[in-house]
RNA sequence: CGGGGCGUAGCGCAGAUGGUAGCGCGUCUGGUUUGGGACCAGAAGGUCGCAGGUUCGAGCCCUGUCGCCCCGACCA
């Protein structure tokens, strides 16, 4: 994609209303605009994240098993009201019709895909299942903040898991735990899987995945060498203590809360009479899950995870393109149209190879603006034509996470960036 | 929803004691430039968030209202 082509453009100034980097950085380098508070578009380079975001989570649920389904964000007022969180749940957005109807905007599913699994689930043969989807979710924060972070309108995975017994959600909620510190993990984050309030000690557990940044609102308890944590809101722990999963020493650090996932026994089931029949006949209660990973809000917490005071850096996996290709201007019409043509091979070449490039084709712009860009929408590499680096038949290649850049000759960049590009 | 801050050009800001709005960046035109946010000349762009009020006169004073940010309570 050439730069001159895309009408979203950087900030020369941040804007000024934000202390969160995701706020600054994503607005400034032109990824998102902010509608209201808690309200944003994703613009071309945002929604690249957020699709990569998204993609590397949806690989992870259906190696689950679980199958992608999308259900209504309008959703009747019953349902809610069969519940009873209709009137308790005071986050959900509710509106009117034009004939006096209310309605919910979805800030969860359960009350969408219960009744949902009532309609083919009938025998203990059709189970276990799960189900998800990758869909907007509203919820009336009373309090907007921090950029993506959270939004009254954002982005979330949530799956659904059907089961006969205790045992079997158990083995899958495990699973999924797993899968999501692997979704995290891919998506270039550290995180501390912490036992929600309960704990493991209660009938119903529940995890919260933190995402370790300095700009968490959440104090937890880390273990330094596995993954374990917890909140220090009901920690019975204290730093210095040892793990008790591995024995490491626990220390304090600030965590993003970027996904829950809840055994939520009976409780769904319940509301709905959503029952199966076993193998002797008899008529049992369906055991549910439910799994979430706020995708919008993940964005926003690799940005806090992964940025300097010139821009963002972002993981190879999610960045919205590979390459940032600078091509710097020369007086020299010769010059100039042999740095264009070189570029414009070499964008050829890599995007035939499906390695997304990003061409700064700007021509009367001063090559610091062109730099200071590159570092503030922070893709992996950057890759420099100019006249100097013709001359050695070559590129200069930089890396966003390194100070220092290097030629790299024409004949192996396509290959070289090709490498760089794995993992 | 409580507390605090702020709404003036696309972005960032300035506008003593009320007198009819300005700066930087950006944008447009022409020219000169091109390795860390260039330079010269010219130009466009604002019912000062909105609604009332006080006054001969309001960006400025008063009342109300809407919005945004931060802290708190609550949450993916």
């Amino acid at each position: 994609m050439k730069y001159s082509s895309c009408f979203a453009k950087t900030f020369k100034t941040p804007p000024s209303d934000s202390d969160s980097a995701n706020a600054k950085f994503l607005v400034q380098a032109g990824f998102v605009d902010q509608t209201m508070a808690g309200v944003y578009t994703w613009l071309p380079f945002g929604l690249a994240v957020l699709r990569k975001v998204e993609q590397i989570v949806r690989e992870e649920m259906n190696a689950l098993g679980a199958l992608e389904i999308m259900m209504p964000s309008l959703q009747p007022k019953e349902f809610w009201e069969a519940t009873n969180r209709w009137d308790t749940v005071d986050i959900l957005f509710k509106l009117h019709s034009q004939t006096d109807k209310e309605y919910a905007l979805g800030a969860s599913h359960e009350e969408i895909v219960t009744p949902l699994a009532l309609k083919f689930l009938k025998s203990y043969k059709d189970l276990p299942f799960a189900t998800y989807q990758i869909n907007t979710k509203f919820r009336d924060e009373l309090r907007a903040k921090s950029g993506v972070l959270r939004g009254r309108e954002f982005r979330m995975k949530d799956m659904y898991s059907f089961h006969t017994s205790q045992e079997d959600l158990s083995a899958f909620y495990q699973k999924t735990l797993e899968a999501y510190v692997r979704a995290y993990n891919r998506c270039g984050l550290n995180v501390k899987v912490v036992e929600a309030s309960g704990g493991i000690f209660t009938k119903n557990p529940s995890h919260e995945f933190q995402a370790l940044t300095p700009a968490g609102e959440d104090v937890i308890l880390a273990c330094g060498k596995c993954e374990f944590g917890q909140n220090s809101e009901v920690a019975t722990l204290k730093e210095g203590d040892a793990c008790p999963k591995c024995g490491g020493v626990l220390s304090t650090v600030k965590g993003i809360e970027v996904g829950n996932i809840f055994d939520l026994g009976t409780k769904y089931s319940d509301a709905f009479d959503l029952n199966f029949v076993d193998e002797n006949g008899d008529r049992k209660r369906v055991l549910m899950g439910c799994y979430g990973i706020g995708t919008s809000r993940l964005v926003g917490s690799i940005v806090e995870a992964n940025h300097d005071d010139r821009g963002m850096i972002w993981p190879k996996s999610v960045a919205p393109f590979q390459v940032h290709l600078i091509t710097l201007n020369s007086k020299d019409e010769t010059v100039r149209e042999n740095i264009m043509g070189t570029a414009d091979d070499l964008v050829r070449d890599l995007e035939a190879q499906g390695i997304e490039v990003l061409w700064d084709d700007r021509e009367d712009v001063a090559p610091g603006a062109k730099f200071a860009d590159a570092d503030l929408i922070g893709a992996p590499l950057r890759i420099l034509i100019s006249e100097k680096s013709l001359k050695e038949e070559s590129v200069e290649w930089k890396e966003r996470i390194s100070a220092e850049g290097r030629l790299v000759k024409f004949v192996d960049v396509v290959e070289e960036i090709g490498e760089f590009v794995k993992v």
